[in-house]
DNA sequence: CTAAGTTGTAACTAATATTGTTATAACTAA
DNA sequence: TTAGTTATAACAATATTAGTTACAACTTAG
């Protein structure tokens, strides 16, 4: 006669990570105030060496500031200046410059519900406002923050 | 003699879109509003069927709601049951439900930069400081809301 | 007890975003 | 002319999302 007993213990762990809001948006930040504090010398190979990144990255980061108007950079000579006073710039417009999205919609909400049901036919509406108000709410404080205000937290 | 004459006009349109938030957040909310409507036979495939997508993505979504105490999924003889009251479901709770990341940050901010320069050195923690209010100035907004005050607004 | 329907979950795919990298053309001033 | 720089294309590695198929385990009706 045999007997016999298998235990098996199975313990997963499954981590998942929300997609966050790229780095760009911190290094945008981080070369503004650079370029605020050092104004001179202030090349992509110079700020990629504070950011501590390639300064390809840094680059595309300035094109894109440079296209919302927050700085000149010029070719050849190098180097990059503010094209406004450091009062007049906002986390949100460094934020909105980075964060190149259609409609800037933070949530996506699914496409396509069954409208033969009455959730399916009003979700859609009904949380988009909710959620216009949600990223207003944040986007509201950001503006509430100036870089001169966050250059000025420096110790 | 030749004479010759080359003109390149080159457009470039480079379009980025922003990782936004996952649907899995509004589809959360689109299927507890359902268990909420239609409390019976509320299974994985009838919800698939309202939010117009496949069951395992439902399922999938009911599984971290479960976990999150949002509400009671019965293996085997199927549907769902809310484990709350809606006037005491928000947003937030669903958003939190959903969105798994590690310390829930919404932003993410570039490490390691240069301490041995006076931006480097201070960016990380000034900048935190006014992001973690900016996420939370979005997630009290989210708070504000109840599932009973959403479903309140379907006609 | 069996059959039908369901949940739970693994495994895979396609599409997309991010970040870093190399390479190269074009630009500017000494 | 040369050295240093910006602008940008191209690519790789990594990760997330959303959808899909497949299958084991569960529950209840009959």
């Amino acid at each position: 006669m045999t007997s016999r007993l298998d235990i098996t213990i199975l313990v997963t762990t499954v981590v998942m990570t929300l997609k966050q809001i790229s780095t760009r948006f911190s290094i945008a930040v981080h070369t503004l105030s650079l370029i605020a504090v050092s104004p001179n010398d202030c090349t992509g190979d110079f700020i990629a060496g504070s950011v501590n990144t390639n300064p390809v990255v840094i680059r595309r980061i300035m094109g894109m500031l440079k296209k919302a108007g927050l700085v000149d950079v010029r070719p050849g000579v190098g180097g990059a200046t503010l094209l406004k006073d450091l009062d007049r710039i906002t986390l949100l417009d460094v934020y909105r410059a980075v964060n190149v999205t259609e409609e800037n919609q933070l949530f996506r909400i699914h496409e396509n519900p069954n409208i033969n049901c009455p959730v399916g036919r009003n979700i859609e509406q009904v949380l988009q406002a909710e959620l216009k108000d949600a990223q207003s709410a944040m986007e509201q404080r950001l503006a509430g923050t100036t870089l001169d205000q966050l250059i000025s937290k420096f110790e």
